[in-house]
Parts: C-alpha cells; structure tokens; sequence
DNA sequence: CGCGAGGTACCTCATTTGTGGTATCACTTT
DNA sequence: AAAGTGATACCACAAATGAGGTACCTCGCG
C-alpha cells in the first residue's frame, strides 16, 4: 500500500447531522475521501453519474424513493456500483431486496465506526461484508416461504382496517379469493389471525405502516 | 453578547455517527461547547450528574431504556434541567409524554443543523421550542381521547395475535371484559376492527413492535 | 359525601372471520 | 407435454368478533 489513490466515498442519507458524522470519519482517514453527498434519491442517482465513486453509502430511507430503487437504478447503468446500505434496522425482508438488487455491504447506523471503515475499505477490496448479527437475522427467515404481490397487496389492506368485502371490492376480486389470500398469508407467517399477520409483516418490513 | 461562557451541550444517542455530527457542528459554534457524550440510558443519567450540562440532546430511543424515561429520572432530580429530545419520527403520543415529563424542545434528527443551533440557543435561553410541523403533528390528536393503561395493555395483546379469551386468560379478566376493552380502544382510536387499531396504534407510538 | 372514571362482568344477536374442501385458468418451467 | 405456481371462485360450517345493552365496585377528587 504505497501512494494509493484514497476511496471516493459518496454519502446518501437525509439526516444531516449523520452526514456530517460520516464526512468527519471518512475524511479522517488517510486512505479515504468524502467525493460527494446527497439527501435525496433524485439528487443520489445524478450525483452519481456525475462523480463515479468508488464506494457509495446508501440510507434506505429518503424523501422521495426507496434507497432500494436507488440501488437499482444506479447499478443498471452502472453494475460494477460498489454500495453498501447504512440504515437503522429494517425487516429482513429489506436486507433481502438490498442484497439481491447488488449491495455489497449492509450496516447499522447504531455500529461503531471502526466498523463502517473496516466495511469499506473489505467492500472496496472486493469483498462483500455484512455483520454477523444481520447476518443472522436474515438466516432466520431464509426457509419462510416469501409472500407474493397479491398476497402483500391484500395484507397492505387488512393492516388498512378493511373487511373481507371492503377489501374484494377495492381490488376487484370475490370474498372468498380475499379469504384464500389472507389464509395463505397467515399460513407463511405463521399468524393465527390477520391482525397477527399485520403484525409480523409490519416487523418484517414486508408492509410499511 | 460580550465574552460569556459557552453553552455546554451533553449529547446522549446510540449511533456514534450521529454523535459524530453533533459534535462536530457544536463544536464549530463559537457560543457552544459539547462538554459529555453518552449512547446509553444509564450512562446518560450518570454524565449528567458529573456535568451538570447546560443543555442535553436526548435521543427517544436508547439500548438500556427509554429517552423518557431517562428524561424523568435526570428531571426528578434537576428540575431545572434543560432537555431537547432529538430522534427520528416517533407518534404523537412519544412527543406529548416527552413534553409533559418537561423536555424543552422537540427535534427530528432530518431538520438542518441550523434548526439545532437555533433551537439550542433558544431553550438556553429560556425558551421552549416546537417546529411547527411537530407541532401540527400534536394538534391533530389533541381532542383524541387517551387509551388507559388497561386499553394499552390489551392493545399489545391484540397486535400478539391473541384472540379474546386468551388475552382474558393472560391478563385474568373475564373474556366479556377483553371486549369492553378493545371496543373502548376503537371507539378512541376510530378504528373499524381489531387489526386496525394496532395499526393505528403502531403509528401513533402508543404500542411498539 | 356524591360523582365520575376506570375496571369488571353478563346477556343477546348479527356479522365477520377462519377452516376445510374442490376447481378452473393463465403462465412459466422442465 | 407435464408439472408447478399464482390467482381466481364457490360451498359449508364452526368459531370469533363487534354492537347494543345493563350493572356493580373501587378509588380519587371536588
């Protein structure tokens, strides 16, 4: 390790005050380089394009999109975007769709940031890295079987407060395929009635509240 | 505004990046000073007694317990003690507890650190301080009747997946009362069944995960 | 002391939910 | 072509839930 050109980090998350922790640390380090920030995904995917950086830190949570459909749009222009996602906890389901759509890297903002480094500098090696403790979570849940859009579109609505019936009507199907849906889902939640199952998923981050 | 002492800030949260930030900007400030750091609910109470700091940024949610908590226990000792809470969206109830167990300012962690300093110097001061979109957040729930413990209690029962009568048998009540009970909660929440009165509940921070 | 709030309990009845089946159709994968 | 998956639909029946009452007891507050 001579006269490396230093990692150009990219920072994309909407609370300023953690940015400006970010920039602290990263700057801090010999080997590294705060090249850009943003707070939105807009401001995310165009900042990117403009400053190709070597390891981006994505939020999951921002204003205007998902930091998955980030993830998604910046590598299908860019598949070799070296990412890792920086968020409070989420569901498993979440890490799932991150590490599925490419993220290289999955930390908590609450980890030390010795931590954070030490998956960047891995991540930028080449290396994937996710701590054990995610790790181990998504193990969990790795043989539950997965919902289907259907299914997590009549859940989005049982967690609504709406009815069987309420629920046919809004997506223009019968009673009764709204009961098929709905056992199902508790089948592969292992609820035992929808308000459980609203419960789990909302834990999950299969719904949102 | 001659050469007074600066403001000492003591800055409680579970996310070193964050504290990172705070840091960072407080120190910038020529008024200000960030004298003590602390990421745990214990640690915070114990700082605070050493430091007897002007001004503390108390975050809602801490590994060991709850920012509320730790709020009543510094408070119940130093009345006089000037506390902002800073946290992510949390429901309507966290801001009103935190409110009335007397913190003096209210604050998401995604406003700009302008907001922060602003709000800092203002409850130095003296002064309490709202933002305006907290403040219509609070508004919107004032004439909203207050769950009892009890409702709360069986509330939880609900969103476990419990049906009436084992929530009557965990909670040794009658299963005719269990339903006493949850028609209350929807009658105050307005929610059309069970299942959405948690999700209203989860929402308004009046249950938890 | 009386009054209200909160918790408890019981009753009835209509509606909703959950369980167990069977079956068709479109689409993908093998 | 066959098998599998997801979505749709219907039936019947048991169980749970929600809506409407009434009533009693305790505790704290004015």
């Amino acid at each position: 390790m001579t006269s490396e050109s230093p990692i150009r980090v990219f920072s994309v998350d909407d609370h300023p005050l953690l940015r400006e922790g970010i920039s602290a640390l990263v700057n801090s380090q010999p080997d590294m380089v705060l090249c850009a920030e943003a707070s939105t995904g807009g401001e995310a995917i165009q900042m990117f394009k403009q400053q190709l950086p070597d390891i981006t830190l994505l939020d999951l949570r921002l204003p205007d999109m998902s930091g998955i459909d980030v993830l998604i749009a910046i590598r299908s222009e860019f598949p070799e975007a070296r990412i890792i996602m920086l968020t409070t906890f989420e569901g498993d389901v979440e890490i799932q769709r991150a590490l599925q759509a490419g993220a290289r890297g999955y930390l908590l903002k609450n980890m030390p940031p010795s931590e954070l480094l030490d998956v960047i500098r891995q991540v930028h090696g080449g290396k994937k890295r996710i701590p054990p403790e995610i790790a181990s979570q998504l193990l969990e849940h790795m043989s539950d079987e997965v919902l289907t859009e259907r299914e997590i579109e009549v859940l989005r609505e049982v967690a609504g407060g709406n009815r069987n019936r309420e629920i046919a009507e809004r997506l223009f199907i019968s009673e009764e395929t709204v009961k098929v849906h709905i056992k199902h889902i508790m089948e592969k939640l292992g609820a035992s009635d929808r308000t459980q199952a609203v419960s789990i998923g909302l834990r999950r981050g299969i719904i949102q509240l």
